[in-house]
DNA sequence: CGCATGCTTGACTGAACTCAAAGTCCGTGG
DNA sequence: CCACGGACTTTGAGTTCAGTCAAGCATGCG
């Protein structure tokens, strides 16, 4: 088990020396349902305990593409292992970020309406993840199968996460949504077994300012300003909370 | 069939006379599962066309609640006729609306997850909604069965809405905003079967500028620019789009 | 070392918010 | 019937917050 109080070692951004490429793309790893069903935190009932299948992993190094606009709907990934950035490309060529999908978080979803992915998904660190294909997702012979089910209670999952974002880029001041967005990245960090007061962000200033509408000066301007106020110690990606309550109260 | 020329009675908002209020509330409809596959414009497979199948009406008048934060979750909802207003309240009491379901959209497929809801839905006018109970969707007993498919995959759709809904919500200048909102809006009425350049807007501004992120005056002021620039004819909630090009050209 | 990327901070500007007033439409009750 | 009140909308004037532009620093990499 990992340390509670370390920050999880593949969040640091630094993409580490290339020793192993080789060795990683050719190491195959697979993962079980009873895996998947813990990530995802999974706390619904499963009718048979379906051990055998086993799910493909897939490595991706800090800075891959895991999933690109208008392929073809192959599969549901879920993070093992690293963060993620999720983007749409406008027609004129703005990118908007969706998400930033960690340990747990489900990847893909938005194929299955027009079975063709709709969002760029880019690795921020090196990445694990756990590909659920569609074969075993939709397959007509089967009889109504737990995978489906557990996918879909995933999916409900990531839309309540998703619309918890789109509301947090509509607060007035643009320092709340500053504030709001490390109190939720500090929850999440809690989720996912790590500390909640002391963490690395794995996303740029520009990242962090495209997802809550403001530019990154300004997101660093809401940094210092909480630094000076004492509310957290932020240097670079390392951010401490120092006073959650007060961070709370900073959000209205 | 309705005119296509002309605007869904039930989307103006004046409540009309109560004259039969107690008969629609005792007047019993029920629609069937090949309704809701039409209405949801479901292109995927259905395996053993399952007719047999009758979902409960549930009718609403102007301002009423669908559904309530908190409430247990106990099914999914598709709008037959009328617009609604999907919102979510903030701890500190702030409203923000996330989307304006009508004609074919889901509601409620937030509940899946926590089987509970977590936003609040109201209607906008008199609306016409059909019911898929849990029950239907979740039962062990049966089989892998459509119904279940037929509403994830339109969950899936929801989700590609939403994730456009937000990025709505981050162009640069608030003009824009509203461009895009209007055309927006202008594809889901000729999604329906009405008109795409004539129709009647069903929420307030209030309620346009919450959703887009910006004040009442602010959606008003650029309504009254795009007619000052002959773009749109807009006079109070009716909208004619006299130059769709223009109105896109505006949005970058 | 030089370069690229990312972060911080400052000064200035402008777009959108706030406050305010007036007009429109509607339903209701006198 | 008309007057009234309430909800919604429009428009104006002043202010403030966040965007833009710019400079400088830190870090990591070739």
């Amino acid at each position: 088990m990992m340390n509670v109080q370390s920050v999880p070692s593949a969040a640091r951004w630094q993409p580490t020396a290339r020793q192993s490429t080789l060795k990683l793309e050719t190491d195959e790893r697979w993962s079980d349902f009873k895996e998947v069903l813990g990530l995802l935190r999974f706390d619904g009932k499963v009718h048979e305990m379906n051990d055998t299948t086993l799910f493909r992993r897939r490595r991706l190094k800090a800075g891959q593409s895991a999933l690109c606009m208008g392929q073809p709907f192959d599969g549901l990934y879920v993070v093992r292992l690293g963060a993620l950035k999720t983007s749409m490309t406008h027609v004129d060529g703005a990118e908007h970020v969706l998400a930033f999908p960690m340990k747990g978080d489900l990847l893909g979803f938005d194929g299955v309406c027009k079975n063709k992915y709709l969002s760029e998904v880019t690795a921020l660190t090196d990445c694990d993840l756990i590909k659920i294909p569609a074969a075993d997702l939709f397959s007509p012979g089967r009889g109504c199968n737990d995978i489906e089910r557990m996918a879909y209670w995933a999916i409900s999952r990531e839309i309540v996460q998703e619309q918890s974002a789109y509301a947090l880029s509509h607060s007035a001041k643009s320092e709340a949504r500053v504030a709001r967005f490390l109190r939720i990245q500090s929850e999440r960090f809690n989720a996912m077994g790590y500390s909640p007061n002391r963490f690395t962000l794995p996303m740029t200033r520009r990242d962090i300012g495209n997802h809550l509408n403001v530019t990154l000066e300004t997101v660093s301007r809401a940094f210092s300003a909480l630094d000076n106020l004492g509310i957290i110690a932020v240097e670079r990606r390392e951010v401490r909370i120092l006073s959650m309550d007060a961070l709370r109260d900073f959000e209205s």
